[in-house]
Order: structure tokens, then sequence, then C-alpha cells
DNA sequence: ATTATCACCTAAAACGTTTTAGATGTCAAG
DNA sequence: CTTGACATCTAAAACGTTTTAGGTGATAAT
């Protein structure tokens, strides 16, 4: 059996309360006994029972981070550094990280009703905001800590990190006009992800700067995964051949689409400019480099775990609603183009 | 404030032991009683506090499953994988999950210490066993439940599946020499890994089994990332031009070896054959496809959760030390040997 | 000699649940 | 009428911690 104060008391003659106070530093206890409480504790292997100090303390310790998964064969590189950043900054703020894994939609609310009313966690930190989402909507009507890295498009108002992707998209576009693109296609992430309207925008807008007519058959919705980058970019080509850049809405997709693009016997930087978003590590080892927008995921993971930590322990935020400006990296995937006619 | 089974004892003006057992479904409570008190339960909103469960129950309904990650730019798609099946296998059966990421090294023990010590969790998660493991060590010290994906080399029983990596790396070196290949170079994982030398073995038996004698200027050792795979490919291709495969040990190196490969102006396929180990979903959009041997990693996330999970009920496992064939997926990274004279 | 002040300690309550050990009342059998 | 068996319920303890409210005794001030 675990050493409880309990057992130190008993050895020690004194009260639980003393040992208790003693190992909180407390300055009502003399300084003789704290330290000879903490020896003792310390010589009889005393280690804490947290479960009991939170039934006490009425916390927990612990956030919570729910990955939103598609299917069983997830391998998001992207989450992984998220979720190290978000592990790494919880573990030296000394709070436990809950995490669940769930597609979206198929009983993902349960998990989040699970997690506040019956106490589990302190706060959660939600990712991948949708539109009109209810993991927000629900958080909110239960006034639970929250961090989101995502804007919405419900009026409220809570805490957020997001990264400015229709600035990032837009540079990217700019990019490629610039290299004398006309015809760009775009792939969209799924429409009920919030950042499928910032980027999709920033695309538009871009075009439009540039007097180029916003051309919706040019517009593809995929699934944010390489297979789903593949069988649109096989679509793409085959369908409109004047097409000359493409772009994908993140890494994964335009890596899929890269292998479409090869398959289909062009070269790609040559004859179609691809470009991604995250600037996952794999993106520098694709062939040839990917040109994407980097979004610090990492940073990112720890920021937004330590913008909850701060509401948790009601720190006021001293700004709650961040935008992030991303940088565009510009690889050998995106190359002036060949029918191009770039400051000509 | 949140309802609790004071309250609904309160209410209905019985005792709260009633409440608890009759939400139990205990037999000694009326049918009738039993009946009343969960339609009241659901209509004041009752949901349990898990955390005064935990402290009366002497168990948290927890499993701990710390991520060995190197450096803050930590993304292998395997990792998620691996979690996705743990996660959702977890969930199932109504455990929660905590999640630390620690780099192998760097106060790792200490992140152990804190979840078995203080009780945080019922059981552990180890992943990538190591040579002379301190992790497993310590927890048969502690006589701590927990199942290992992986062996060791300790003489210790205890727990665990792996998969036969070394019939995986002779299946797909054979494979290579069946095309023809004669200097096949290895990539190495770190040394410390224990399936490291699972692999490396592999290797050497296929070489030897076919007469060809092993060179170990032709062995290299990488860090399991395509940066690592990348540098490792240049260096082996610069310096034995006469090498005509190479064999990584997982994927992502696999991956940084084809950049390199392509860099310096060879066909892969073509000119030389390169093969990974794990089967992530970006070894089938490669470019060529990747040849690698298959771990169904989502599903080993599942089962040694369930193995862990039996483990920590005390229902003994039927096989507590599990090895699973992996299965060799030929794709068009490897091709006959140009030089070679297979089946000639 | 009384009172106030202070340093140090502790009994008891509290957190919300489950379990234990037994109480109460009913009914049937003897 | 007594006894035993049974169904149903509950007071109290328990889990291990922290907090509250106050006690004790020594010393200093009046």
């Amino acid at each position: 059996m675990a050493i409880t104060q309990q057992d130190i008391a008993n050895k020690l003659g004194i009260s639980v309360a003393t040992v208790s106070r003693a190992l909180g530093g407390y300055s009502d206890i003399a300084k003789s006994t704290q330290e000879h409480v903490k020896k003792t504790a310390q010589e009889m292997g005393y280690r804490p029972n947290v479960i009991a100090r939170r039934l006490q303390k009425q916390q927990t310790d612990t956030i919570g981070f729910i990955i939103p998964t598609h299917g069983p064969r997830f391998s998001d590189p992207y989450f992984t550094e998220l979720l190290t950043g978000i592990g790494n900054e919880a573990a030296e703020q000394d709070y436990d990280l809950l995490v669940s894994t769930r597609a979206a939609g198929s009983g993902e609310m349960k998990i989040y009703q699970r997690m506040v009313s019956e106490q589990r966690v302190d706060g959660l930190l939600i990712v991948r905001t949708r539109q009109d989402d209810q993991r927000i909507r629900y958080l909110i009507k239960e006034n639970f800590p929250f961090v989101a890295f995502g804007r919405s498009d419900t009026n409220a108002n809570y805490p957020y990190l997001d990264v400015d992707s229709q600035s990032g998209i837009y540079q990217i576009t700019q990019h490629l006009i610039d290299l004398g693109h006309k015809k760009l296609a775009y792939i969209s992430a799924p429409k009920q992800l919030q950042f499928a309207h910032h980027r999709l925008t920033g695309y538009k807008q871009a075009l439009l700067a540039n007097n180029i007519p916003v051309d919706t058959d040019l517009i593809f919705c995929g699934e944010l995964t390489e297979s789903s980058g593949y069988k649109l970019g096989l679509k793409i080509l085959t369908k409109y051949n004047d097409v000359t850049a493409i772009i994908a809405s993140n890494d994964l997709m335009a890596l899929g689409t890269m292998k479409a693009t090869r398959e289909l016997g062009y070269e790609i930087g040559e004859d179609i400019a691809i470009t991604g978003f995250d600037d996952v590590p794999l993106a520098t080892h694709a062939h040839p480099p990917l040109t994407t927008v980097r979004q610090p995921i990492y940073e990112i993971g720890r920021q937004i775990c330590r913008m909850l930590l701060q509401t948790v322990n009601n720190t006021p935020l001293e700004n709650d609603q961040v935008l992030l400006k991303p940088e565009l990296i510009i690889r050998e995937s995106s190359k002036l183009s060949k029918g191009g006619d770039a400051y000509s």
C-alpha cells in the first residue's frame, strides 16, 4: 500500500493537518517541524494521492484534447506536432493531458459532455473549428473554460488563436499569378471547416485583385488527405488541360496531387505548379519540395495550451483573440508558368 | 454547482446509499425505487463525479501513454495512427487516456514515476522498447501493470505485442536479392531501439542465406526521420556508386532517401531500389510508391490497449506475448536491378 | 495579575462516491 | 406466538487530501 499523510502523522506523533500544511509550506507551521516532516516524508517514500487532492480541491489539474480523426487510418503528421506542443506546455505547468480520438459527428458530443459534466477536466482545447460549431455552442452554454484553435462564424465571443489563412492563401495565389499563371485550380478543405472559407476567400480575392475572373468550375473540395488530393488531381488535370497551377488547402492534399500530376506525365514545377498549406516536415522532402504556407504548428500547440491554462487559473488573458500571420515558403513545386507571360 | 447524489436523496427523502445502489442497479433495492431514482436523476441532470468515484474505488479508470518524441518538430504519422487505435479502444471500454509527450532521456523517467507513484493511471502502455529498457525495469520493480509494444533484451517476463520485424526485413531483403540486387545498403534505426537489432539481423540473415557477404561499411544508422534518411541517402550514393538497393528501417527514412536519390540523378525503381518499413499512408503516395513492410499500426494500437485493460482488470491474458507476422508490400520503388542478372 | 499577542498546532469537516454491516418490517412456516 | 427468511433500506465508515475554525501555551505589555 502507498504511504499516506496519516502514516507520516502516526510515525511523528502529530496530526495529518500538520503534515499537510508542513508539506504545503504554510507559515503557521514551525520551520523545524516543516523540515522534519519533509524529511520523513521523503524517507518513507511518500507521494501525494492526486485523486484525493482533486476531490478536495475540486479541480483536476487536467485539460482535455479531443482529436477529430477521420477513420482508423488517421495519420496526419500535423496532429502529432500539435499534440507535442500541447503536451510539452501542459507538462511544464504540471497539468495532465487527457486525449480522446473521435471522428467528427459519430458521438463526438458525447465525449465533450462526458468531459465537462463528469468533471474529468478543468478545460478543453478545440481544434479545426467548424461552421456553426456545436462544440463551441455547448461549451459556451455550459460556461466551461476552453480555447479554440480557429475562429468560428458564431458571433459569440470566446478565446481563440487562429492563423490568418486568408492572407496565407492570398499570398500564395499572388505568388503564382506573379509567376505568370492564369488558370489556377483550387482544392478546398471540407466546407464545414471554418478555415476552408477563409482560405477560399483568400484565393478569390487574389484572383479578383489581378482581374482574373473566379471560375467556380476550378474550385474543388477535398478531404485533407493524400488520397483525396490524388483523386482530385487526376480529375482536374484530365478535365482541364489548360490549368497550370493547383492550390491545395493543405500539404497532404498537395502531396497527393503531386502524385497524380506525375502519373499523368507532367513535370511538377515545370508544367504544373502545386502548392500546399501547413509546411509539415514532409513538404521539404517532397519531390520537388513543396511551396507552401507555414503554420508554426508546434508553437501554436504550446500557445493555445498556455492560453487555456491561464483561463483555467482565472488569470485574465491580455489578448484572447490572437491572429497569427503565416509565412509563405517558396520551394521548387512552383515555378514560372510555361505558357505564361509574366513580366512580359 | 453540479447535482450530487445527496441532492437526489434529499429530494426523494431517501438515503444517499439507496441512491448510489439504485443507480448501480443493485438487487437489494426495490425495482420500483430503482426506477424512481433513475428517473429523478435523469430529470435533475445528475452526472456522477468521477473523481469521488475514483477515490472510493481506488482506481482511476485511466491508462497512460507516453509518446517518445524527438524534438519539437515531431510529426511521425505512425504515432497518430497508433494513438487513434489506442484511443478508440480505450474509449470503447470507458477508459480515459492520459497522454504525455517527452523526448527519451530528458526527464522521461520522472513522468513514469509520477504516473505510477501518484496513482494517476491504472496501467501504462510502452512503445519503442529499448535495449536495457529502464522503463520496463522500473515498472516490473514497482509491479505496475503495463503492456509493451516491442520486446526487450531483459530476460524478465512481461506482456508484450511485437511485430516480427526480423522476418519483415528478411522478406524485403530476399525480395531485392531475387530482383538481382547484389550490393544492398542498409539504414538502421538507432541502436538503442530494440527493433533495430531484429531488423538488422533479418538483413544479415537474408544476405548470408544467399551467399552475399555482410559488408559492415554498407550499414548506416539513422534517426527514423526524413531528413536523416535524406542525409544518409546522399552519403551512401556518393560514396558507393555500385550500391543498387537501399533498405531503410522505416518509411520516413526511405522517403528521405528517395529525395536524395532523385537529387543525385538516379531513377528510383530503375537505377536504385529503395524500401521502407511500416507502410504509412504516405508510402502509397510517394513517387514512386514505396515497397515496404506493413505493420497494422491501428490494429496494434487497439490490441495493446485491449491487452492492458485485461491486465488492469485482472483477467488473465490467454496469450501475453504476441508476435505478429508482417506483410511484404511490393510497389514500384523496387524493381529489377539494371546491373543484375536475376533468373539468368 | 491580568490581558493581549503571537507562534504553533490540530480536531473536525469537507469533497462525492461506494461499501459494509446491520436495521426494519413483512410474511410464512412451525 | 415465535422464529426464520427475506426484501428493502440506511447510518456510518471509508478513500486521502485540504481547509476551517479554534485551541494551547508562552511571552510581552499594562
